[in-house]
DNA sequence: TAAATAAATGAATGTTCATTCATTTATTTA
DNA sequence: TAAATAAATGAATGAACATTCATTTATTTA
């Protein structure tokens, strides 16, 4: 059983995250983020010493858990073919969004938000996820199993892509996480499929 | 020659945009905005009744200029295949967020920012414009030269794609236009052709 | 150029902000 | 259970906020 401390802060942390992703940190106030978790705002600097730290711990603990939940996956990654790893990529990274919607969504919309020391510290981070699907990708292209011009607009085309869902998925909408990773995954497959001219 | 405050309205949203692009809607004070310009705080308000007001302008400009743009470069699409004007919607939307990047950004960022009536304006606004890709895309479909699942998930992952340009493009960058418009159009193009089943 | 209008100033309004702190209350440890 | 520690209160701090306004200055109109 954890602390009242420990609970108190994990509190905080969702409070803060419900608040950002709604209204943007810096519209949301630290009476607001106190009020949603049932107490008073100077009772939060027992816990955050900061409105600042209670961001950068948000987008920090995301890209880890993204960055170490991608690792998790890849280390099973023996004898599949350059194809099938991009596909376990492009499914992960949807499943993940689908279930990690608001944290992703402020890992978005806040990096400016952050003070220039943090803002290293999650850029760097983000630049290892990125690093990822373009070693997929290079490697891919050097086997000739994948086709594509340019691979640092192609990463960032396809993460692109990939994470504009976070801007329109809703749980309750028509499509669950399986029908979305089919659709992208046949628009992602097929676009990285196939050198011949194009003639259009 | 425009009148004083005609220019003075003019160099107010520009100041804006150049400060909200940066900075964030919430983040910008109406005296920095006024500093930029070089005028009092007070003296917006001979201009605009409020900070929102000149958030909506920026807003509104900026789709009505996208929509009316597309107008006129739609309206010479007589005897194209399906395909071509996919391309030309492509490097329509890609030249025009190129050259555009701020107002696209703040478009896309700060749509949480406006008050309930003018996000209502602002919506519909960007719903006409990703129904311009949409009936692209259905109409492709119907005369069997596009193919993909789902239309509305297709729209949205290619706008997605597309857009997502602003986060990254700086004009300074390794890329002109055209490179990019090539890029970006071979996965596109590749993504909707060929209606085979995929074995991965 | 004179009168009318528009634009800008600079100080003031009341509100809200993040953060601090002395004190009280609750929880954990011994 | 008693002592020690952690968490919460509630009021206060000074700074910053958007907006207002009486007044002054600049521009446009006649």
């Amino acid at each position: 059983m954890s602390s009242k401390g420990e609970r108190t802060a994990k509190g905080l942390l969702e409070a803060a995250r419900d608040l950002f992703v709604v209204n943007g940190y810096a519209a949301v106030s630290m009476r607001e983020i106190a009020l949603k978790m049932g107490i008073n705002a100077g009772a939060i600097y027992n816990h955050f010493p900061s409105k600042q730290e209670i961001l950068f711990r948000l987008l920090q603990d995301h890209m880890l858990d993204l960055l170490e939940q991608w690792k998790i996956l890849e280390a099973k990654n023996e004898q599949e073919s350059d194809q099938f790893i991009l596909k376990k990529f492009v499914n992960f990274h949807i499943a993940f969004h689908v279930n990690k919607s608001k944290e992703v969504f402020i890992s978005y919309m806040e990096l400016r938000s952050l003070n220039s020391t943090n803002f290293l510290i999650i850029s760097k981070l983000r630049d290892d996820y990125e690093k990822v699907l373009r070693k997929i990708l290079e490697l891919g292209k050097i086997n000739k199993n994948l086709h594509f011009k340019d691979a640092e607009i192609t990463t960032k085309a396809i993460l692109g892509m990939l994470s504009s869902l976070t801007h329109w998925y809703d749980v309750g909408g028509r499509l669950g996480t399986k029908e979305i990773q089919k659709v992208y995954w046949e628009l992602i497959y097929k676009s990285v499929q196939g050198d011949r001219e194009i003639n259009v």
